[in-house]
RNA sequence: CGGGACGUGGCGCAGCCUGGUAGCGCACCGGCUUUGGGUGCCGGGGGUCGCCGGUUCGAAUCCGGCCGUCCCGACCA
C-alpha cells in the first residue's frame, strides 16, 4: 500500500483517560478510537491486524476439522428462558415492534444447540466442532483499559459435540492444541492454565492466559510448569506455622481495643498463621462464619462455590448474631450460624475472637473446640507449595486470551438437543464450549511487545511486513527505487507499506513507523543511490541491518522471516 | 452498585479559588525556510467552556440537578 492519499490519523499524545499501554499505543497508532465507553471503532490499520489474527485462529480452526458458521446477534429471548440464562445482569435485551423479547448475544451456546437439536439425529452425525467470529454484546459494569475490557467485541466461539465424555475429552484437547498453535503463532507470552468453570457451568474448563502487568486475572504456577490455575480456584500447600505443644483446652484472654489479625499478632507476639480470621458473610438462607488462616485472604469466589451468593455482614448484624464486634468474633460456642473453616485450620491451634468485645481464645482446635465444614477457601500465597511438585508458587497478573470448557449437557439437555445411539436410545449431546477474543489477543501482544517508541509487533500480527520510508518527492532516482523494491517484496508474498507522502518530514515519517512497529524498516533516501547500502531496521530492538542493492528483496524477506 | 477524579478548538493542557465575555503547545490552512529523526520564522482559521436550571448588572469561574468519561473496589461466560 501507498502511504500518500491514505487515511492513517496518528496522534503525538494519548487521550488523557487512556492508562494501559495498549489502549494509549493502539489510540497514537491510529489503529483504534473510542466511540463511548467500552465500544471501539477498528480504524483500516488495526482492522489490518485483527484481520491477521483472524486468519491464524481460523486456519488453526480449519486445521482442527471445526467448521464456520454466521450465527445472528440478535435472538429470540425464549431460547435463553430455557436455559435460564434470561435476565442476566449483563445482558443487553429489547423488543421488536410486536413486543417479542429479544436479547443480543453475549455468547451463542443457545443458538447453537439450537441448530444441533434440529439437524443431529445419530451418533452418526457426530461428533462436529462449530465456530464463528461474531460481535458480542455485553453491558459490562465497568469497561476498562482500552480494548480490554468492552461492551461490543469479536469473538471466536466454537462449539464441540460429541456423543460421550471420551468425544468431548478429544475435541477439548483438540482445541487446547489449536489454541497453543494460535497464540505460538502469534508472537505471545502464554500458560494454559486450569480455571474455574463460572456461569458457563460443567465440568472443567481452562484458561488461557498472558502474562502482563495491565492483566485483571492473577495466575498461580510453578516455574517448572508443573501446575498452573487462575487464583479462582488454584490450590497449595500452605506454609504451617510453629504450632508448639496443644494445651490440653482453650484459655480467653484479654485483648482490649484490638480489632484485627496484625494488631492481635503484635500483642501476642505469634505469627499471623496461629491467628484464625473469622469472616462473616450473609447468604440467601443465613449467616455464614467463613474461617481461614490469618496471613490468608478469603477467596469470595470459592466460598460462594461452598455458600453461594452471599454478601458481607453489617456490624451491627454481627453484634446481633455473635454478641461482640467484628474484632472480637469466632466459632467457639457458637449457635445457630454456619461455619465453613478452610482446611489449613484443621491442623494446629488457633488464636480467635471469643465473642465478648475485648477479649480473645488461644488453643482453639477445631473438632475439639468447634464443628465446621471444610473447604478450600482461601487465596494462594506466593511462595506456598505447588500441589504438584512442591516448588514454591509464583503469582502473576495475566490477561485471558482465550478459554476451553467442557459443557456437557447443560445446554443440550433443557434445549432438547439429542441424538439416537446405536442402540436407538435418546441421549443428549455432549457439548464443549471455546473462545478466543481475537482484539484481546492483539491488546495483549502489545502490551507484551512494545518499547518508548511505539508498538513492536510480533510479525504475525503487524498490519505491514515492511515499512519503506521514502525520503525524497516522487519524481526522483530514490522515489523509483522504492517503487521498484515495493513490487518486488509484494512480489515475494510480503504485506508492505511504502510511506511516500510527499508533505511529511523525514523526521515525522521515522517516529510515525516506530509508533506503528512493523518487524521491518527500509529507508530510501539520496544516500541509498547508486551503491547502497540499503538501510534497514528491525523493529524490535531498533537495530540497524543495512543489506545490499544486489538481492536486496531478498535479503529483506530473510531477515523478516527470521523475527517471532 | 460503593469510593475518587475529570469534562475548556482535533489532541494535550492553563484559566475557575479571588465572576468582567477565553488562552498556550501540538495538529490544521497560507507564505517563506528546511529536506535523513515530529525543521525554523511570519500570518491565519477553528471553541454552544458537557447539558439544564439558579444566583448576579454580568458566569468557563459561584450554587443545584443531570449527563458523559476515566481510576480504585464490587462484578466479570
Amino acid at each position: 500500500m501507498r502511504l500518500s492519499g491514505r487515511f492513517w490519523p496518528t496522534l503525538r499524545d494519548a487521550p488523557a483517560d487512556a492508562e494501559a499501554i495498549s489502549h494509549k499505543l493502539m489510540v497514537r497508532a491510529g489503529l483504534v478510537r473510542q466511540l463511548a465507553s467500552g465500544l471501539y471503532s477498528f480504524l483500516p490499520f488495526g482492522l489490518r491486524s485483527l484481520g491477521r489474527i483472524t486468519t491464524v485462529i481460523r486456519e488453526e480452526m480449519d486445521r482442527i476439522g471445526a467448521q464456520e458458521f454466521q450465527l445472528p446477534v440478535m435472538q429470540p429471548a425464549e431460547i435463553w428462558e430455557a436455559t435460564g440464562r434470561y435476565g442476566l445482569d449483563e445482558q443487553f435485551r429489547l423488543q421488536d415492534r410486536s413486543g417479542r423479547a429479544m436479547v443480543l448475544g453475549m455468547t451463542h451456546e443457545e443458538i447453537i444447540t439450537w441448530h444441533a437439536a434440529r439437524e443431529i439425529r445419530s451418533y452418526r452425525d457426530l461428533p462436529q466442532s462449530w465456530y464463528q467470529f461474531q460481535t458480542k454484546l455485553r453491558d459490562e459494569p465497568r469497561p476498562k483499559s482500552g480494548i480490554l475490557r468492552v461492551r461490543e467485541f469479536t469473538m471466536k466461539d466454537s462449539y464441540s459435540l460429541d456423543v460421550d465424555e471420551a468425544g468431548l475429552a478429544r475435541s477439548y484437547e483438540a482445541h487446547a492444541e489449536a489454541y497453543a498453535r494460535m497464540f505460538d503463532r502469534a508472537g505471545l507470552d502464554w500458560y494454559m492454565v486450569e480455571s474455574d468453570v463460572g456461569m458457563m457451568g460443567g465440568m472443567g474448563a481452562h484458561e488461557f492466559m498472558a502474562p502482563s502487568p495491565a492483566g485483571e486475572d492473577t495466575i498461580a504456577r510453578a516455574p517448572s510448569g508443573a501446575y498452573a490455575a487462575n487464583v479462582e480456584l488454584a490450590v497449595s500447600v500452605a506454609i504451617d506455622p510453629d504450632f508448639g505443644e496443644t494445651p490440653a483446652a482453650y484459655e480467653p484472654f484479654p485483648t482490649p481495643g484490638i480489632g484485627t489479625i496484625e494488631e492481635l499478632s503484635a500483642a501476642t507476639g505469634l505469627p499471623t498463621g496461629r491467628m484464625c480470621k473469622s469472616v462473616v458473610v450473609v447468604t440467601d438462607t443465613g449467616p455464614v462464619l467463613a474461617l481461614v488462616r490469618g496471613e490468608h485472604a478469603l477467596h469470595e469466589k470459592k466460598l460462594s462455590h461452598v455458600v453461594g451468593r452471599h454478601r458481607p455482614a453489617q456490624p451491627d448484624e454481627i453484634r446481633e448474631w455473635f454478641g461482640a464486634g467484628p474484632g472480637s468474633i469466632g466459632p467457639v460456642g457458637l449457635e445457630g450460624v454456619r461455619i465453613v473453616a478452610d482446611p489449613t485450620i484443621a491442623t494446629g491451634h488457633y488464636v480467635t475472637g471469643a465473642n465478648r468485645d475485648g477479649e480473645h481464645l488461644r488453643g482453639v482446635v477445631l473438632g475439639r473446640d468447634f464443628a465446621a465444614e471444610q473447604a478450600d477457601i482461601r487465596t494462594v500465597l506466593a511462595g506456598e507449595g505447588c500441589p504438584v511438585s512442591g516448588e514454591p508458587l509464583v503469582l502473576e497478573p495475566v490477561i485471558e486470551i482465550g478459554n476451553i470448557f467442557k459443557l456437557g449437557t447443560k445446554y443440550s439437555e433443557p434445549l432438547g438437543a439429542t441424538y439416537l445411539n446405536a442402540d436407538s436410545q435418546e441421549r443428549p449431546i455432549v457439548m464443549g464450549s471455546y473462545g478466543i477474543g481475537p482484539a484481546r489477543v492483539l491488546a495483549a501482544a502489545i502490551e507484551q511487545s512494545h518499547d518508548e517508541a511505539g508498538i513492536v509487533w510480533p510479525k504475525a500480527l503487524a498490519p505491514f511486513d515492511v515499512h519503506i520510508v521514502l525520503v525524497g518527492d516522487a519524481a526522483t532516482p530514490q522515489a523509483d527505487f522504492a517503487a521498484a523494491l515495493f513490487g518486488q517484496l509484494t512480489d515475494l508474498g510480503l504485506e508492505v507499506l511504502l510511506d511516500d507522502r510527499e508533505a511529511t518530514k523525514p523526521g515525522e515519517k521515522f517516529v510515525e513507523a516506530e509508533l506503528l512497529g512493523c518487524p521491518i524498516r527500509v529507508t530510501i533516501g539520496k544516500r541509498t543511490l547508486p551503491d547502497g547500502p540499503l538501510e534497514v531496521q528491525v523493529r524490535r530492538g531498533r537495530e540497524r541491518c543495512d543489506v545490499p542493492l544486489h538481492g536486496a528483496a531478498e535479503a529483506i524477506l530473510s531477515l523478516w522471516s527470521r523475527q517471532r
